[in-house]
DNA sequence: ACCTGAACACCGTTCAAGT
DNA sequence: ACCTGAACACCGTTCAAGT
């Protein structure tokens, strides 16, 4: 089950108490029912990262969609990077609820790691801020456990089933930033370079560009990575 | 072959003239042996990056390391992202000319996308741009192409292979992006937070952290992949 | 408790001016 | 051709002050 932005655990004392992650802070709680509120600041984070992309993620961009001063927000967050790591841990939060589904093994892990590429899809700022900043939030951290417990019932050991769940989940970053860093870059157009680099990465040429059909091609890696999963566990 | 940062084709008309990639615009020479340069400007970039990290690569800095003014740098690239390309491909530029092992496909593939890893292992700043900045660069493309021609001797069809050679360089990205973020949140130290995640993510405690041995988990995950692709491509 | 407003030390980039 | 220097429109963040 997801939990909520308050901390991870109820303000662990040994954590670095100022450095790291929003998630191992405690969070000062507003009262009013106006007024600001970390949950408000998220939701215009989002709004505006939706609408402009990762770089209009500024202090004051975010203040001014809440008719607010950006001196404000720190009363509500420690830094910038805290809206960072809140931003993009709140849009995997419909995937972290989704109930599992029913079927093999194979299922159960195809679905949680498409769930987090399809969030990380839709929101494509998200994965450009995953270089700098790692997805431990409590949503990311839920769909790993999704991905871990599909693996249970394979019969690995412990070691097998990190070695496997740490490839899922490097597979999906890797696929979600390469899908957002060439979006940002124009490749989704059919340029000059996007010919070269289509033709050095797949060996193919660009009939009409359905190579950087991103998730499809996704789904398609992650069924080959699948499948050398079932071969190492032996079934 | 890598070829150099002077474009990759001379200086095609069709691409995108102004925005784009600094790899597809034509490059002014220098010609005196003093002054600036794009190749010294470039190596002062990749070393203080080495020395201070992403955050540290601005304009000023880089004009500071080379004794001139911010300014100046503007005669010899368009603008900050070009340096950010320029001294992420640089890091991939020994790995490029590298020669290709013998022995069976596998080891062709293993050997092009492990050295791709190791590159970006040793300049986790590389890793962080990656979701904002594609990796086009030559050298990188150089990469790519390696892990290809190391999958045409299976005998798959171009589509299997595409797919195949996506997958690994995924993977390769992913788990880079994954230790340049955790490194940069202190993922590597021993603390409550670290617990968590390392639990989450592979269900295992945090036994003095050699879970955190980023580069034998890339190598495992590879396997695993590299098995599906076998399975997959029927040898 | 929560927000304002001024202030500080930065940014990237443009452009006229020098040589 | 190449670099300087001033200038502009931004940044994140601190902190005293208001209410």
């Amino acid at each position: 089950m997801p939990r909520g932005y308050a901390g991870l655990v109820d303000t662990p004392r040994d954590a670095a108490p100022s450095g790291g992650s929003v998630f191992y802070r405690p969070q000062r709680r507003s009262k009013t029912a106006d007024g600001l509120s970390r949950e408000r600041i998220v939701e215009a984070c989002v709004a505006l990262l939706d609408r402009e992309g990762a770089a209009a993620l500024t202090m004051r961009k975010v203040a001014a969609e809440l008719d607010v001063h950006a001196t404000s927000l720190y009363w509500h967050v420690e830094r910038r990077e805290d809206l960072v790591d809140l931003a993009v841990d709140a849009i995997f939060a419909g995937a972290a609820v989704a109930p599992a589904p029913h079927g093999p093994w194979t299922e159960a892990v195809r679905s949680a790691a498409t769930a987090m590429y399809t969030a990380l899809a839709a929101h494509p700022w998200a994965a450009s801020f995953a270089g700098s900043r790692p997805l431990v939030g409590p949503n990311a951290l839920e769909l790993s456990r999704r991905i871990l417990r599909g693996l249970e019932s394979t019969g690995a050991d412990v070691r097998q089933r990190a070695v496997a769940a740490t490839a899922i989940s490097n597979l999906v970053l890797g696929a979600a930033v390469t899908a957002a860093s060439a979006r940002a870059l124009g490749l989704d157009r059919d340029t000059a370079l996007t010919r070269e680099v289509v033709a050095a990465a797949t060996g193919a040429g660009v009939p009409s560009l359905p190579v950087l059909e991103w998730q499809p091609r996704f789904e398609d890696a992650l069924a080959v990575l699948l499948e050398g999963v079932a071969a190492r566990l032996g079934r």
